[in-house]
DNA sequence: ATGTTC
């Protein structure tokens, strides 16, 4: 980058953008990510980058940062526009894991208003679907995305924590899921004419990016239905939902989060991992920090990594039963791996980081007891692949 | 992350 523009050159740049990584010097920040912090502050416009303890590489941008600027640039927020966190309490006579993890509905099959009329979780729909987009509606999808049933385990705050409705042994639905074909529809749409460059139309992006973000919470709300109805119990409205892949328009700047939660008196649930507790905050970060907050445990293990250290390491049988007594119920074993918790840094560094910069404070943490990521095969299909296998081998 | 992708 030239210091000296000449006098016939173009404007000199503005000032570069400052980078500000929320994260103790025992928190493994991978150089990938740190990278990825300076690309994003070298572009056109931008302001300030910070980055959360959950900082890890991304596709160009990094995941846990909230990113301000005066161009918005529809690739730091990446496809999944609208991915979020909601906590819905739930009241259940008995919480038995093994029997509750067989009684998930299947969320690979999308609600669909015709053939599933009858079903009680369309009752959360109040008014339009967003976009009009039935595609994927009532589906979890991939990756990093979960149903979880959990139990309150250690209350901090319990004046905070009575205010939201929970206390210690309360159980909660956490659901982890965002826009599915709708945000990648929409990012895909604008990368195919710009690429990495900013919106042309901000206004129409926008338009789409808030019915997406909408699309997310609806989502998350009839997941929570879907499986309270099938656990016997009655659904109910999220205690908390945040959304931390989004972009909003604050003090005139667009402020991008990408794996980073609103931290501006918010109350937001960081996810641990399957088989570590979660921690419900009370976020109040500042303009340092973006107004953000972490949003999860953050990767330490990109998925491959994870697959193949992960197979060197677990069985597929302590992967699903955790360290903390919780069942996951993922029917694609290579799911089970990429994400196993030791792919995952820890919650609890993770927590301390944001409570050392005064980001956040922890109100109430939540233990894992089934963690639904993929229906299993059923047991039938099941034994009959086993059969197949001895076939094959005495063949 | 994603009815994608060689």
């Amino acid at each position: 980058m030239s210091l000296h523009a000449s006098p016939s050159g173009p404007l000199p740049p503005s000032a570069p953008a400052t980078v500000t990584v929320f994260a103790s010097p025992e928190s493994w920040i991978e150089s990938d990510a740190l990278r990825e912090c300076q690309q994003v502050a070298a572009l056109d416009g931008m302001i300030h980058v910070a980055g959360m303890p959950d900082l890890h590489p991304g596709k160009g941008a990094p995941i846990g940062a909230a990113m301000s600027s005066t161009v918005l640039y529809p690739f730091l927020v990446g496809s999944d526009i609208g991915c979020g966190i909601a906590v819905f309490p739930i009241k259940l006579k008995r919480a038995v894991p093994e029997k509750l993890a067989t009684r998930f509905p299947d969320l690979d099959q999308p609600l669909d208003p015709e053939r599933d009329a009858d079903d009680p979780a369309w009752a959360v729909v109040a008014g339009e679907i967003p976009a009009g987009h039935l595609d994927g509606l009532g589906t979890v999808g991939r990756g990093n995305h979960f149903v979880e049933l959990a139990r309150v385990g250690t209350v901090f705050e319990p004046d905070h924590a009575a205010r939201l409705g929970l206390a210690t042994g309360d159980l909660v639905l956490v659901v982890h899921s965002g826009s599915r074909g709708l945000g990648e529809r929409i990012l895909r749409a604008h990368t195919e004419v710009h690429g990495a460059g900013p919106a042309a139309d901000v206004a129409a992006y926008l338009t789409s990016h808030d019915e997406a973000v909408r699309w997310g919470s609806l989502n998350r709300r009839l997941l929570a239905a879907r499986v309270a109805h099938a656990l016997g119990a009655e659904p109910t409205e999220p205690v908390v939902d945040e959304c931390h892949n989004l972009v909003e328009i604050r003090d005139g700047r667009y402020l991008h989060r990408k794996g980073a939660a609103p931290g501006d008196g918010r109350d937001v649930l960081i996810a641990g991992t399957r088989g570590t507790p979660s921690y419900l905050v009370a976020a109040h970060a500042g303009p340092e920090a973006n107004h953000s907050v972490a949003h999860g445990a953050g990767r330490k293990m990109s998925r491959a990594d994870a697959l193949r250290r992960g197979r060197a390491k677990h069985t597929v049988e302590e992967l699903r039963r955790t360290p903390v007594g919780s069942v996951v119920v993922c029917g694609e074993r290579q799911l089970l791996f990429e994400e196993a918790p030791s792919a995952y840094k820890r919650i609890e560094r993770v927590v301390a980081d944001l409570v050392e910069h005064d980001l956040a404070t922890p109100v109430a943490t939540t233990i894992p007891l089934v963690t639904y990521k993929t229906p299993e095969p059923d047991p039938a299909a099941r034994s009959d692949r086993r059969a197949g296998h001895r076939g094959r081998r005495r063949g």
